[in-house]
DNA sequence: GCTACATCCTCTAGTGGCTAGAGGTTCAAG
DNA sequence: CTTGAACCTCTAGCCACTAGAGGATGTAGC
């Protein structure tokens, strides 16, 4: 029925991805035509408008595969679905606690730019000793830098 | 007279890290005792505190790389150091904005979900069906999901 | 001097979620 | 029948690390 660049047209996902997303098993391997080209339906579609989705709101794969998975068997209980949900809006949360101290500690360096020499640079200043700063975003992410938060 | 273990503790940056940074030419090739391990002085230390706060920031290495070099020329006007920093800045701005609504939209499905069987499941029927949102989430990261603002 | 054992060394490979490109094949329109 | 877009597979690259193998060195106690 499809092609996967009609497939991607319809969903927003790239051609590669979705050559990706098959390659690592979160779309099932489509039949192909005598040239050997992918084709797919619009259960294909349908279920990659829902990766599409989910990585939209940040869920990364795996919790994606496990979404699939557990929404393919409809009778039983949602809890596992609720939690993956609730697991992620807590990560949301939390990264959005993070962006904020960051941009907060951001905007005070900038606005306190004179623009003058290095030499007297609110910025360089302040990268250079913690002590500057006005909030204590580095007690929220020790030990380590959070990565995942600065994402 | 430090090893870089000692450097480690007292910059709170890992070892690793610490010797990748030296590898991509962040930090400049220290000097080695006898037995060929690294010997840092004060000087290092300070770079990577400022390199680690710089980090936590969430300037990219680049960036780093770059105010560092001009951290290095006091008499120099600060205007590009002050552009870089503005750039970081408008950058947070953007993912701020982007995970609030990822934040919202998570938040309605989690709520909505009575937590009954997969197939009432209201977090399964939000992701399959964009038009469930509530906000215009998908709107604000057309053409392709942005996912250096996911992140 | 000897024995543990922590710390150090280099090197390679892996993470997530794609993206880019090489080098070739197939399809659809005119 | 030709042209050119779209498709195929495969490998490598992105960022900023992290993990682990396999071995050398440093240090503390006896």
């Amino acid at each position: 029925m499809l092609s996967i660049g009609k497939l991607s047209g319809l969903t927003g996902v790239k051609v590669p991805t979705i050559r990706y997303y098959e390659q690592i098993g979160l779309l099932p391997r489509p039949e192909r035509n005598d040239g050997g080209q992918r084709i797919y339906d619009n259960t294909s579609r349908e279920r990659l408008n829902f990766i599409r989705h989910a990585r939209e709101l940040g869920f990364p794969l795996d919790d994606i595969r496990e979404l699939l998975a557990l929404s393919d068997d409809p009778a039983q209980s949602c809890e596992a679905i609720d939690a993956i949900a609730k697991r992620q809006l807590a990560e949301v949360e939390h990264r959005l606690v993070r962006l904020n101290a960051l941009h907060k500690e951001l905007e005070r360096m900038v606005e306190q730019c004179t623009c003058g020499t290095v030499q007297t640079c609110r910025v360089i200043q302040v990268l250079g000793d913690h002590g500057l700063c006005g909030t204590d975003h580095r007690k929220m992410m020790l030990p380590d830098i959070d990565q995942e938060c600065l994402k």
